[in-house]
DNA sequence: TTTGAAATATAGCACGTGCTACATTCCCGT
DNA sequence: ACGGGAATGTAGCACGTGCTATATTTCAAA
């Protein structure tokens, strides 16, 4: 029995599991930028609809409390995804605008799968919300293609 | 799903946009879960092939050091998802092993469907770590009668 | 039986993400 | 112009989830 420098279970494991490592270590960082995600989405539709973002709106549309809301959108400030002063609204930079476009596409793009594969409207909106995060370039496209597919 | 009317935020309105809040609430429910889900898989997975799962496996697996993976058992074990002993292997409980059997389900599931509307085997095994969590019950039956229907 | 390397446990730091409580600022109605 | 309620900001707590550094325990080879 060899021993390779594969230092692996109690007995004389093999496997090359490092993929494994991976996937969850992909994972992982997709859910520290979810949180950004969510907030440059939530600002973009705000500023659409209300010239700016507020605060108070941010939170109560995302369901925690203002001073939540107020610590995230200080950290999306020096990530440089916003601009804000205080006691002032919200506003998305270039990249905060690029970000959320991207966002609101990907998110409508799983819905719509979602729903074409036969998932009720109401349960599609609210999986899309978690799932659509850790939907990779080439998944989108692989429902980009089977949507158009369909006719 | 149509909006109902719109919310006038800096105005007084009272608006509904409580399902909004109740998607993101419902979605940070599940990250908070996730983390189990991860590790009662993980550790049925080890146990099935070695008999025991061991802390160092656990943490090479999932990508994390040994000190992370200790803290994160002693949190399944206070959930009651595991027992385990100081110097010993980990072991699921009925609740853990019964987790484990859902979510190891339901990922091959989400694998299946992915892989069933075109997306390449390795995207669907990578994505699939993450979107899985958020894949409800009635997602998960939808997708069940979808690759049914494709014989 | 002894002992040393590997496995496991623990202490302590950093930061994220939520909260409550309290301080400050803004702005509208009077 | 100004007073008060709403909006915003800040302080501080709790806990999760990662890390490094350091103890402790186990187990198998010498």
């Amino acid at each position: 029995m060899p021993r390779d420098d594969l230092p692996s279970a109690a007995e004389g494991g093999i496997p090359p599991e490092t993929s494994d490592a991976d996937r969850f270590t992909n994972a992982r960082a997709i859910r520290s930028t979810a949180l950004f995600e969510d907030y440059t989405e939530l600002i973009a539709d705000l500023s659409e609809e209300f010239g700016e973002a507020r605060i108070t709106d941010i939170a109560r549309r995302l369901g925690v409390t203002h001073p939540t809301a107020n610590k995230a959108v200080l950290r999306l400030k020096r990530e440089g995804l916003v601009n804000s002063r205080p006691y002032r609204g919200v506003f998305l930079t270039e990249a905060g605008a690029a970000m959320a476009r991207a966002v609101k596409a990907r998110h409508r793009l799983v819905v719509r799968l979602l729903i074409a594969v036969g998932v009720p409207a109401e349960a599609a909106e609210m999986d899309a919300e978690g799932i659509e995060h850790y939907v990779s370039e080439t998944t989108l496209r692989a429902f980009e293609a089977y949507l158009n597919s369909k006719g």
